[in-house]
DNA sequence: TGTCAATGTTTGTTAGGACAATTGCTGATC
DNA sequence: GATCAGCAATTGTCCTAACAAACATTGACA
């Protein structure tokens, strides 16, 4: 290869309990989104960055993989490994316009409506793979951006999840509680659809008559599989949209 | 471990050119599909299965972690590998209730409403990465579910698809032309949203007033990164959704 | 009987090596 | 000057090997 190759600087520290490809792959990661590394621009090739870094060809690899199945590289055979193009590596995997606002600056606020530490829900126990009259963990939550409401969300929880606060719940996101108790959800099915608002939503997010609501239901579950949670969220369709990347295989 | 460890009959042909991992997963990939194997089933592990199939750990590895980041079996260090619970691998990374119907054997009607070769759109052009002037080949088409019109679809291509028929529209799906002209569509960035239809939509789509709309704007992308399509569809909201599943990382 | 340490099992990480397949380039040949 | 064979560069596949880390179970000991 011809053309110049820039050097990546990378620190690999072998004491670290961090697994060197992942080390590896973070700070490669981070030199293609912070443009050190511009699309197109070729890659430093296996063998040289293996050398450089005395770290074996499996483990670069590995590292490279890691981009690749990202988007962020691009692999090719007897050519050479190159920065995948801009638009394949936007990093979005399910954002929303809320997002964007709270990363303009504009502070999101979380108002509690409701909590029902018993709530008889068949539905949502339907959802969260329990007897239909479980009593469950429910909180109705509206979400602003300044002055415009912008989300009304309620969710389920199983019971064991009785004794979350309020102000647990003002404080962060329902995920941030769940991940502070020790509980990660790993995968969520989500349906995204739109309706008519109902005249309680129409009131709470302020809407005009005629205005449609974007509609989201969640079912999100931990490692081994068991459901920790159902939502069903309302969106303002003027203030909210998702965002979903596919990748073909 | 104990229990009953279920043994997978699997073939490996070495004189095949596809890669050993990758026999080894798609034949996994369909025991756990068709339910050969239960969720929560312990999984042979690593080194029986190597031994086995008299391959080496790295390639039975490799071919686990296929299966792994699909979210179809579970691996916990110490424990030993399971098949996930079913609603981890339920498989749609994008389906619809349009999908859903077609599977219950309601016939799915495309119409060809317009056609225009040369057709100058700076918004779509911009989407494409065009200059604002270029002539696209833009389709207007409608999809009905027996009488029920369920979409209407709009869509932009590059100048190089200006000779795209009406009859090739007609047999199948925009994306099965263009994979018959070799052109592979790899990333999508969609946007899902929801809005008041206009009169042209409301008419088309046969709604009622009041009734909202479900929209989705879509970019795609070949392997280079080269746009290769942009869409703006509306779908009526009693017909239509989305489903999405998220993993975590 | 209950607790804790030792042990075995299983997956996770890293290394090093060999050869195959694909691509681009170069130089020889016509 | 054009064409084609061959070569070099690069990624892809596969193997052996070793040790680390997490977890469950067993058994010793209090």
């Amino acid at each position: 290869m011809l053309g110049f190759v820039h050097q990546i600087p990378v620190m690999i520290d072998r004491a670290s309990p961090v697994p060197l490809y992942h080390q590896l792959a973070e700070q490669l990661t981070a030199a293609v989104e912070d443009g050190t590394l511009q699309p197109g621009d070729p890659f430093e090739n296996e063998l040289a960055l293996a050398d450089r870094l005395d770290l074996s060809r499996p483990t670069v690899r590995r590292a490279i993989a890691e981009l690749v199945s990202r988007g962020l590289l691009v692999r090719r055979r007897g050519v050479g490994t190159a920065v995948a193009s801009e638009v394949i590596h936007r990093r979005d995997e399910l954002t929303s316009l809320f997002e964007d606002m709270e990363r303009k600056g504009k502070r999101p606020i979380t108002r509690v409506l409701d909590i029902d530490r018993h709530s008889v829900t068949p539905r949502a126990a339907a959802a969260l793979n329990l007897p239909q009259d479980t009593p469950l963990f429910y909180v109705e939550r509206l979400r602003l951006a300044g002055d415009i409401p912008t989300a009304l969300m309620h969710n389920w929880l199983p019971p064991q999840f009785a004794d979350i606060t309020e102000e647990e719940l003002a404080s962060g996101s329902l995920y941030a509680v769940l991940r502070a108790r020790g509980v990660r959800p790993v995968v969520a099915h989500q349906t995204i659809g739109a309706r008519r608002p109902r005249s309680a939503e129409r009131k709470r997010l302020d809407l005009a008559p005629g205005d449609p609501l974007l509609t989201m239901t969640r079912r999100a579950y931990d490692a081994a599989g068991t459901a920790i949670e159902f939502g069903d969220h309302c969106y303002r369709f003027d203030q909210y949209a998702f965002d979903v990347t596919v990748h073909e295989r």
